[in-house]
DNA sequence: TGTGGATGCCTTTTT
DNA sequence: GGCATCCACA
C-alpha cells in the first residue's frame, strides 16, 4: 500500500474512510481523481472484491480512465472486474440483465435524443397539432425533466402542476403527448437516455427483490461528479446504498453547472441531511494553480450563496496576474489571441497543446478559428457535430438497430427507403397509421400486411416484402455471424453509401471514409472483446449496447499532437491547461441573458470560476466593445463577473489593435463600423485603467435597423415617423423630430436631451426603435 | 420524389 | 450569418 504515502492529510483520510458514507468536497485541482482511485485501490488491497464496488461516473473517459489507473495500482485482472461506469452505461446494463421484468427484451434500443425528437414530432403530426406551438425540442425538454424527476407519463398527466404550467405555456397537451410518447418507446422496444434512470428506478420500485440483489452485491459505492446528479440518479444511488451505507460520493459544488441537463446542486449541498452520519471531507490544496488564480478564483466563486464553504488554497508560486484585455470588436479579440499565442509559443517554452481558448457558446469558435488559420496556429475544436450524429453513420447504424430490434420505430423511418427504393412519405404514413389503429409496430404490419388491411398497391406491396426480407436475413444471422462481417454485409446489400461511392466530391469521400472508420471500429470492438472476454462470437446486438452511449469525446484520436485547443467552457471542466484564455466576457453573452434566477446566476459565476481554474500558470480575459453575433453586431459592456474578482488579482490592459495583418482585419469592415469605431474613440469609450470597470451609461444592447440598400426603397420613413422614440448607442434615447433625403440617403434629426439634437444618417446610425 | 427558395431559429449538452 | 426545415413546384 505504498501509494498511501503519496496522499496530504486530507487525501488520505477520505481514502482510508469506509466505514459509512462519506461526501469528499473536492476543490478544483485538489486531486480528486487520485482520491477515488486510490480509494478503489485501498478498498481492493483490504481483501474487497472488485465485482461488489460500483463506481458512477459522467463520462466514459473517466471511468476508463480510473479504471486504468486502478488497474496500474493493484493489477489489471483485478480491476476490470469493478463495476465501473456511467450512470447511463451500469444501468442499461442491469436493465438489459432485467429486461423482462419491466416489459422489454434484452436487445432494446437506446433512442438518442435526435430519434426522441423525431417521434415526438411524429406524435405531434398524428394529433394534428402544431408544431410551431408544439416544438418538438420543448416537448421533448419537459419530458425529460419529468423524467428526470422521476414523473411517469401517468404521474405527469395526473399532476396539476403540471397541467397548469403546460396551459400557461399554451401547450395544454403535453402530458398525452408524454403519455402516448412512452407507449411508442415501449412498443419500439426502445429506451430514452432519460428511461435508463427512470426505469431503473421502476425496477427498483416495482421489484425488491432485484433491488435487494444489488443492493447485496454493491458493497461499496462510489459517485463522481456528485454535484452533477440529478433526481433519478440521487434516488438509484440512495436505493443502493441503503443496506451497506458504503457510500462515497466527490464532487465540487463550485463547478456545478449542468443544472439545465436535470443536475440539481441540492444533492450534493444536502447530502448530510439525507446520510446523517456521513463524514465530509475537503480537499483544499489546489495542485494545479498559482496563488494568484486561485485567490483570483475564491473571491469570484465567495459571491455566490449557496454553497459549501472552503478554503482553497495553493501552495505553488504566487504567479503572473490575471491578464484582463478589452478590445473594440470580436475580430480584434481574435487576432490578439492569435498574436498572443504565437508570442508565448516562441517565448515561454509553451506548446501549443498547453493552450486553451474557453468560450462561452460554440458560435464563438468561428471568428477564432478564422484568427488562428491566419497565424498557422494548429487548432483542435471540439464541440459540433459528433460522429455519431453525421448523416452516413447515423444511416447505417441506423440499418444495425433494425436487424437488431425490428421494432425500432425510428430506425425503420430512417432507412425503409434509403437509398430510395420507392417507399414514399404516402406508404410511411399508411404503415404507420395502421400500426398506431392496431396497437403493434410497423415491423409487424410489414410481417402481415394483408392481416391488417394495409392499403397500398401491388408494386408498392412488393417493394415493402423485398425491404422486409432484406432485413429478415440479417436477423436471422445476428446471433451467428460476427458483428464486423454482418455490419460489413449490411453496408453492402443495401446499399447506403453507393451513392457517395460512385462520387468522387469532397463530401463523398469523408462520407464513405466515416463509414469505413464505423466499420473499422466494429472490428475492433469485436476483437478486443474476443480477447479480454473470451467470447466466441461478438455480434452487432453487443456492439449496438455500447455505441448508443458513446460520445465524441471517446473517439478522440489526434490528441497527441500539438495543437491549440478550442472548446466551450462546459468542455473544458476536468481539464487544465497552463495557459487559458477566456474570451468574449461581456454581459449578455457572459452570463448568458437566459439566465433569469439568481440560481441561474449564481451557476453562471460557477461557469466562470470552472474557466479561471483550468489554467496552471497564465489566465487571459478578455471583452470587446463590439460583437458581430447571429446576423447583426451588438455592443455589449464587460461582464459583471469582472467585478466579483478581487481588482488585486487583475491586471487591466487598454489595448489598442495589435493586430499584425491590419489589412486582412479591416477588410472585413465597413464604412459603418469604422465610423463606429471612432465614436467610441472619441468617447473615450474604453475602461481607463484606473476605473476599468465603471459602466458607460449605455443601453445593453442595440438592434441594428435592417440597412437601407441602394435599390431598396428606404423603409425607415414608415419606421421613424416623427416622434418615435429610439435608442442609440452612444447618445442614448431620443425623440425624432425631422426625417430628410439627402443624395439618396435617409437622414434624421434626433433629440437626446442632454446630449443635444444630432443628425444621423439612418444607414449607419444604430438605432432601436422603442415601441 | 427530389430540389430550391423562403422562412425561422438561434446557450451550455458528460449520457 | 448560417443552418435546418418546410412548402411549392417540376
Amino acid at each position: 500500500m505504498d501509494f498511501l504515502n503519496e496522499l496530504n492529510k486530507s487525501q488520505l483520510e477520505a481514502v482510508t474512510y469506509t466505514d459509512g458514507p462519506s461526501l469528499v468536497i473536492a476543490g478544483a485541482g485538489s486531486g480528486k481523481t487520485r482520491v477515488l482511485t486510490y480509494k478503489i485501490a485501498y478498498l481492493l488491497t483490504q481483501g474487497v472484491s472488485p465485482a461488489s464496488i460500483l463506481a458512477l461516473t459522467f463520462t466514459n473517459k473517466a471511468a476508463r480512465e480510473m479504471r486504468r489507473r486502478i488497474g496500474e495500482l493493484v493489477g489489471f485482472q483485478t480491476s476490470r472486474y469493478l463495476w465501473m461506469g456511467t450512470f447511463h452505461a451500469i444501468f442499461s446494463r442491469i436493465l438489459r440483465n432485467e429486461a423482462s421484468l419491466i416489459g422489454y427484451t434484452k436487445d432494446f434500443t437506446i433512442y438518442d435524443t435526435s430519434d426522441s425528437k423525431s417521434l415526438i414530432k411524429s406524435i405531434i403530426k398524428e394529433m394534428k397539432l402544431d408544431d410551431k406551438i408544439y416544438k418538438p425540442g420543448n416537448i421533448h425538454s419537459r419530458i425529460s425533466s419529468a423524467k428526470n424527476n422521476l414523473y411517469t407519463a401517468q404521474d405527469y398527466v395526473k399532476n396539476p402542476d403540471f397541467l397548469k404550467s403546460d396551459i400557461q405555456s399554451r401547450i395544454p397537451r403535453t402530458g398525452e403527448i408524454y403519455a402516448i410518447y412512452a407507449n411508442r418507446c415501449k412498443q419500439a422496444n426502445a429506451m430514452d437516455f432519460d428511461d435508463l434512470l427512470l426505469q431503473t428506478n421502476i425496477l427498483f420500485r416495482d421489484h425488491p427483490q432485484i433491488l435487494a440483489k444489488y443492493q447485496h452485491s454493491f458493497a461499496y459505492i462510489l459517485v463522481d461528479e456528485y454535484q452533477d446528479t440529478n433526481f433519478a440518479q440521487y434516488l438509484i444511488v440512495k436505493k443502493l446504498a441503503e443496506r451497506h451505507e458504503r457510500i462515497c460520493v466527490v464532487g465540487d459544488d463550485a463547478q456545478s453547472i449542468y443544472s439545465f441537463r436535470g443536475a440539481n446542486i441540492d444533492n450534493i449541498l444536502k447530502f448530510q441531511q439525507t446520510y446523517r452520519n456521513a463524514r465530509l471531507f475537503k480537499l483544499e490544496q489546489n495542485y494545479r494553480s498559482t496563488k494568484n488564480i486561485v485567490k483570483a478564483a475564491n473571491s469570484l466563486i465567495d459571491k455566490n450563496s449557496e454553497q459549501i464553504r472552503k478554503n482553497i488554497f495553493s501552495e505553488k508560486e504566487e504567479g503572473n496576474l490575471i491578464q484582463v484585455t478589452s478590445v473594440l470588436t470580436d475580430f480584434e479579440e481574435a487576432f490578439n489571441v492569435a498574436n498572443s499565442i504565437a508570442r508565448l509559443q516562441k517565448t515561454e517554452n509553451l506548446t501549443y497543446s498547453h493552450i486553451a481558448v474557453l468560450y462561452r457558446t460554440n458560435s464563438q469558435s468561428r471568428v477564432m478559428e478564422e484568427a488562428l488559420r491566419k497565424q498557422n496556429i494548429p487548432y483542435r475544436i471540439y464541440g459540433g457535430l459528433s460522429f455519431y450524429q453525421r448523416k452516413e453513420i447515423k444511416d447505417v447504424i441506423s440499418y444495425f438497430r433494425l436487424v437488431t430490434n425490428s421494432n425500432d420505430e425510428e430506425a425503420l423511418k430512417r432507412v425503409i427507403n434509403y437509398p430510395a427504393r420507392g417507399i414514399g412519405d404516402v406508404t410511411v404514413d399508411k404503415l404507420s397509421s395502421t400500426a398506431q389503429l392496431h396497437g403493434v409496430s410497423i415491423w409487424s404490419v410489414l410481417h402481415d400486411m394483408l392481416k391488417y388491411n394495409l392499403n397500398v398497391n401491388a408494386g408498392t406491396a412488393t417493394r415493402l416484402a423485398q425491404f422486409r426480407d432484406m432485413i429478415d436475413v440479417f436477423a436471422a444471422q445476428i446471433d451467428t455471424l460476427d458483428a464486423y462481417e454482418l455490419a460489413d454485409s449490411i453496408v453492402k446489400t443495401t446499399g447506403v453509401i453507393a451513392d457517395a461511392m460512385n462520387d468522387r466530391s469532397a463530401e463523398s469521400l469523408s462520407r464513405v471514409d466515416n463509414v469505413q472508420e464505423l466499420l473499422k471500429a466494429i472490428h475492433e470492438f469485436s476483437e478486443n472483446k474476443r480477447k479480454e472476454e473470451h467470447a466466441e462470437t461478438v455480434t452487432l446486438t453487443d456492439f449496438l449496447s455500447e455505441v448508443s452511449l458513446l460520445t465524441d469525446q471517446d473517439t478522440e484520436k489526434d490528441e497527441n499532437e500539438d495543437k491549440v485547443t478550442l472548446m466551450t467552457i462546459h468542455a473544458a471542466k476536468g481539464l487544465e491547461f497552463r495557459c487559458v484564455f477566456i474570451v468574449g466576457m461581456e454581459e449578455q453573452l457572459f452570463p448568458s441573458p437566459y439566465a433569469e434566477t439568481p440560481r441561474e446566476m449564481e451557476e453562471e459565476r460557477r461557469l466562470f470560476y470552472v474557466a479561471i481554474t483550468r489554467a496552471e500558470e497564465n489566465c487571459f480575459i478578455s471583452y470587446s466593445k463590439s460583437r458581430f453575433r447571429n446576423g447583426q453586431t451588438n455592443f455589449a459592456n464587460p461582464s459583471r463577473f469582472l467585478k466579483d474578482i478581487d481588482r488585486k488579482f487583475l491586471e487591466y490592459n487598454d489595448e489598442v489593435s495589435t493586430t499584425t495583418d491590419k489589412n486582412a482585419f479591416f477588410n472585413r469592415w465597413d464604412d459603418e463600423v469604422e465610423i463606429e469605431r471612432n465614436r467610441f474613440r472619441q468617447n473615450s469609450f474604453r475602461p481607463a485603467s484606473s476605473e476599468p470597470l465603471k459602466e458607460p451609461a449605455q443601453p445593453r444592447k442595440l438592434k441594428k435597423m435592417s440597412p437601407s440598400t441602394e435599390s431598396e426603397t428606404p423603409v425607415e420613413n414608415t419606421n421613424l415617423p416623427v416622434g418615435t422614440f429610439v435608442k442609440h448607442g452612444i447618445f442614448g434615447i431620443g425623440k425624432v423630430i425631422k426625417t430628410t433625403l439627402a443624395d439618396g440617403n435617409e437622414k434624421a434629426e434626433i433629440d437626446f436631451g442632454e446630449k443635444g439634437v444630432k443628425s444621423l444618417l439612418l444607414k449607419f446610425a444604430r438605432l432601436e426603435i422603442l415601441k
